[in-house]
This record gives C-alpha cells, sequence and structure tokens, in this order.
DNA sequence: TAATTATTGAGAATGATTTAACAAAACAGC
DNA sequence: GCTGTTTTGTTAAATCATTCTCAATAATTA
C-alpha cells in the first residue's frame, strides 16, 4: 500500500538497497528473497518488506524480487535517472578530491561547473570540470539550470555563501563544511555532511564498547 | 537519572551539542537553558533534558546550564579528552585533503602515520604527517598503540585490507569507502561515511518536495 | 525575607518505528 | 492438475523515541 509520508529513517536507508542491489547486479544474481537480503544487509525481512511496500509492490510471492527489476524501481525513486545538474564552489583539497574521484554520474548528477577565489585553479579544468572566479557565478546561474550546489569551502563564508545562492533560487545544498546550514523557506533542502560529528561517534563507542 | 543503554540516536545527536557549545562557547554565552538551546538548534527543550539526562544531571533548576561545563562534560562522554591515536591507509585525493584540512586534534585524535602503496607519496610527509610504504604497516602496528584506521582506500581492496587489520587487532575503522564494512567481532567499531547515500537521500527529496 | 519567576529532571502519555504473524498468492515437484 | 513449500504484502503487536506535564528547586525581585 503506497504511503504519502514517508519517515527520513526509511528514506536513509533506500542508497543502502540501492548499493547491495548494485553488487548482487554484479556478481549476477537474478532473484533475492527479503530474508536473504536482509541476511546480507544485516536488517529483518520485515523490514525490507514494510520499507518497500511504501512506494508499490515489486515482489512476487513464493519467488522474491528480481535483482535487476527492484534496482531499477528504487533507482527510479531515489531520482538516478533524473539528470541532475550540479556545481561546485571550493576547489580546494576537499572539492579536488570530490571532482576527481566521486563518480556523480553514478547517481544521476551532471557537474557543469566549479567556483573559486583562488587564481591559482581559477582557468584550469579539474576531470573536465572547468573552474571559474567567483566573480562569474551570479551570471553563470542565470543562464543555468542548476539542481545541487557542492559546498567544499571554508567555515566562515559558508552561511553567507548559502544564502547568497538562495536569493538566486539555488534549492539544493551539498554541504561539507562543519556548520549547520539551513534556510526558512521550505523547499530548500541541504544535506550535510559532518566528517567530525562522526569522527566524535566513533571515538564514544571506543570509549565505551 | 543514568541510564544504562544509550539509544543510537541520542548518540548521534551529541556531537551536535558539541558544535553548537563550542560555539556559543566562542560567542562569549555563560549560560543558556534547554529552551533557547532548542531554539538555536531547532529540537525541542524536551528533547534537549531527556538526552542530558541519560549521563548525568549537568544542570540547575531556574538558572539553566553553564555553557562552559556543559561543554567540558560532553567532550568528556564523547572521549575528546582521551587522546585517541589514529592512523591513515590511502593517501590519495581524499587521505590528503583530510590530512591538510580535518582538525584531528580537537576530536581528541593524533594522526602518527599514513601508508600508501604509491611510491610517489611513500617518504613524503603531509601536514606532519609520515607516508609510510604499506609494506611497513604490520611492523608499525605490532610496535604502537592504534585505536582507529582511517580507510581512505579504492573499494576493491577496502574489506581485504579491513579483515586483515583486525586481525592485527585493530578495533576502529573510519571508512569513506562505498562498501559497508562489518566484523563478526563484536568490539570492532565501524563508522562508514557514504557520500554517495547522502547524495541520493538529497536527489530524492529534490524529486519528491 | 517573602513572593514571583525560571528552569530542571523525572515520569506519563503520545507518537513513530520496528518486528512478528498470517492470509493470500505464486512457484516447484510429482 | 494437485500438494506442499516459499514468499510476499498487510495488519497487529511490541518496542523505541519524543513530547508533555509537573513537582521540586534555585534564582531574582520587591
Amino acid at each position: 500500500m503506497k504511503k504519502e509520508n514517508i519517515s527520513d529513517a526509511v528514506i536513509r536507508r533506500l542508497p543502502r538497497y540501492y548499493r547491495q542491489l548494485t553488487d548482487l547486479c554484479n556478481r549476477g544474481v537474478v532473484r533475492i528473497s527479503s530474508h536473504s537480503l536482509g541476511q546480507e544487509m544485516n536488517i529483518t525481512a520485515s523490514q525490507i518488506r514494510q520499507d518497500f511496500s511504501c512506494f508499490g509492490e515489486f515482489g512476487q510471492q513464493g519467488y522474491g524480487y528480481n535483482v535487476e527489476e527492484l534496482k531499477a524501481e528504487i533507482g527510479h525513486i531515489l531520482g538516478v535517472d533524473n539528470d541532475h545538474h550540479l556545481i561546485m564552489i571550493g576547489v580546494g583539497n576537499l572539492g579536488h578530491a570530490l571532482l576527481q574521484n566521486f563518480p556523480f554520474s553514478q547517481s544521476g548528477f551532471t557537474v557543469d561547473a566549479a567556483f573559486d577565489v583562488s587564481l591559482t585553479v581559477v582557468g584550469t579544468v579539474v576531470n573536465h570540470v572547468p573552474v571559474y572566479a567567483m566573480s562569474e557565478l551570479d551570471h553563470f546561474l542565470q543562464e543555468h539550470a542548476v539542481d545541487v550546489v557542492v559546498l567544499t569551502i571554508p567555515q566562515s563564508v559558508a552561511q553567507d555563501t548559502a544564502n547568497h545562492l538562495i536569493n538566486l533560487g539555488v534549492k539544493g545544498f551539498w554541504n561539507f563544511t562543519n556548520i549547520e546550514l539551513s534556510s526558512q523557506l521550505p523547499d530548500v533542502q541541504f544535506e550535510n555532511i559532518h566528517f567530525a560529528d562522526s569522527l566524535l561517534t566513533l571515538s564514544y563507542r571506543i570509549a565505551n564498547r
């Protein structure tokens, strides 16, 4: 039974399903039951069926799920076939690392441009992505539809930069700075990656295992 | 009333409290009530008090919490004053970026060494951290107490490398590869950072806002 | 010093998520 | 085609997390 409001907990599990199904596909597995998928992923079969049932009926009784089909369905739900456009702001070490190694296209994203203040990187091309000066940003956004901005800039300028971009109509942010970005506007989406938070939870678990 | 088993949800909020309190400290704020802290963080005062009460009584009725004191308490719970030792395996773009920009010491970690297969980085020193050849890893681990290994290596060698390290007694992993590392051993802790998962949840929310 | 206000920590109530149970449907072997 | 087995999607139960409420207590003010 399709649901109206999907909880965040479910949404955050979808990419993991997608990852596991991609792996199964590559291993040539054709069908899988919720039970075996659960064993591989270390979650209950019940939860898997409950999660999928939020979006439709993808399995067949007595058979299970067709791996390739299910992967396509979840990919579709996640929007990997949507051709999103993305730009990066800040081409330091981390920005460079992402441009060179992160498989944006596998998630349905095209990286159209990068921007930086430093004259040593402006004018270069990193893995087919041209790096422009910050002064060209406003004009670029007027000319191009941009779905997501990756923020790999220093913390000090993060909220100001975000505010500026929101005013220019940007609706999605992938934020790597160590502050909690937010906006009053309800249709602006932030996804924050806090390296330090992650390391601190590990620190806690090591101290309290 | 101190609790025995702290839920994961609570633990994952602790670093955010710590971050916010650090910010308040820097702004010179001396005391704060659960109510105002909640307003700043966009969570209920109730949840804050409930969370803190898992670990003890840090506030005072009619007054609130002393910011500096509370920060120290939460830092202590997270183990930032524990002097953890850490090594990195894989000094590509991402490894480089972390070594140069990530403030390990702020989370209580000292980076003792890095390891890589590439002869172009072996022998170099990145931000005071010496890079050794992989062949020296086993010997290094025999000589040094290492709490956490950062894995910034290609996916293809991730699980094998992790297994090898587990056999050598490593109990903590900060994993940046795109696979879900795991171990049968219950006292081995993994903290996985999946960039792709994060971007895909953003993709979902953009498509379904 | 007494009255008023602010605020915590704890327990109860509510809400959300996860797990269990099961009828219905499809498959597999004979 | 019949019989037993597998496995789904859904409903119900159990568990877990969050929010509400309030007595207790400290600070502040008059």
